[in-house]
DNA sequence: TAGAATCATTCGAACTGTGAATGATTCTGA
DNA sequence: TCAGAATCATTCACAGTTCGAATGATTCTA
């Protein structure tokens, strides 16, 4: 191969198809997560908090890879919407532990539905072998690369 | 499986790991073609004057989806990097046909290398079986999604 | 040939997310 | 015990990015 490099390079390698194909998703994602009233922010964060434990807001923000002050904004939202409820740490009354509520169970549980309605969308031109290859391999690079 | 979804079925998602990893994906290449004084959107564009016929701004800002006021803008930096060059098409004077110089070429040239770069660092963790079923699949799935 | 359409360009505005400042609370070490 | 440092949530001003409307030049159409 030569050592000049083209545009056909660049469309071979991973990070310009995930860059360019992440986009997308998200777009797609993004369209059918608003008609219930949300960002894909806060699919993220209703997310996290059903993952793992009661979280403060401090590691929340470490989790997503945003700034804590974010943090605040999606959960008043969220607290707005009824999905989420803060309660004060009584070991550590500067906490504020961030737990979802039934509505916020059902919320997550409509984005989940939206995700894998756009998954169908975005993938209807890939056979079933090649799809679960694609899902597989996305996977197991997402959970090499998740924040500690 | 049950009608209430949670977090789990979330990840388990080709939006939801296309989102994140194209976000992660992105930053690296981003952080890798600023050393070259580029956006990953100039790079975008060097690729699409490579790959194609010479083409109006109003051609490309389609085939980036973007809007034809943001090709001007980086068309007049890439310009002034002497990376490419504005001719008025003779046959239609509205036009502006832009066209990669030399230097645009080489500049090119380094964006893929990063790319290749930041493929390794990204997927460093997988097997090269995995590694060639992942970059397969991106190929194949963004194939199916170009812009007419 | 007059008016509609299309192109590149400029400019103001919207949206997102960040980082610095603030007040409350907890920790630390003398 | 207590004074100062550290950590938390919060507010707010700001930067970066992209878009859409307005403009002028050029071409198309009837």
């Amino acid at each position: 191969m030569s050592d000049v490099k083209g545009a056909a390079d660049l469309r071979a390698t991973v990070v310009f198809n995930l860059g360019t194909l992440g986009a997308l998703a998200a777009d797609r994602f993004a369209a059918r997560v608003e008609a219930l009233g949300l960002k894909p922010k806060h699919a993220g964060l209703l997310a996290a908090l059903d993952a793992g434990q009661a979280a403060s807001q401090q590691e929340l923000a470490r989790r997503l890879g945003v700034a804590p002050s974010l943090i605040v904004a999606l959960a008043d939202q969220l607290q707005g919407l009824g999905a989420l409820e803060r309660v004060r740490d009584p070991e550590d009354r500067r906490r504020q532990v961030l737990g979802l509520t039934a509505e916020g169970r059902r919320l997550l549980s409509a984005c989940v539905a939206a995700a894998q309605a756009a998954d169908e969308e975005l993938t209807s031109g890939l056979g079933d072998t090649q799809r679960a290859a694609l899902a597989r391999g996305l996977r197991l690079l997402g959970e090499q690369h998740r924040p500690a």
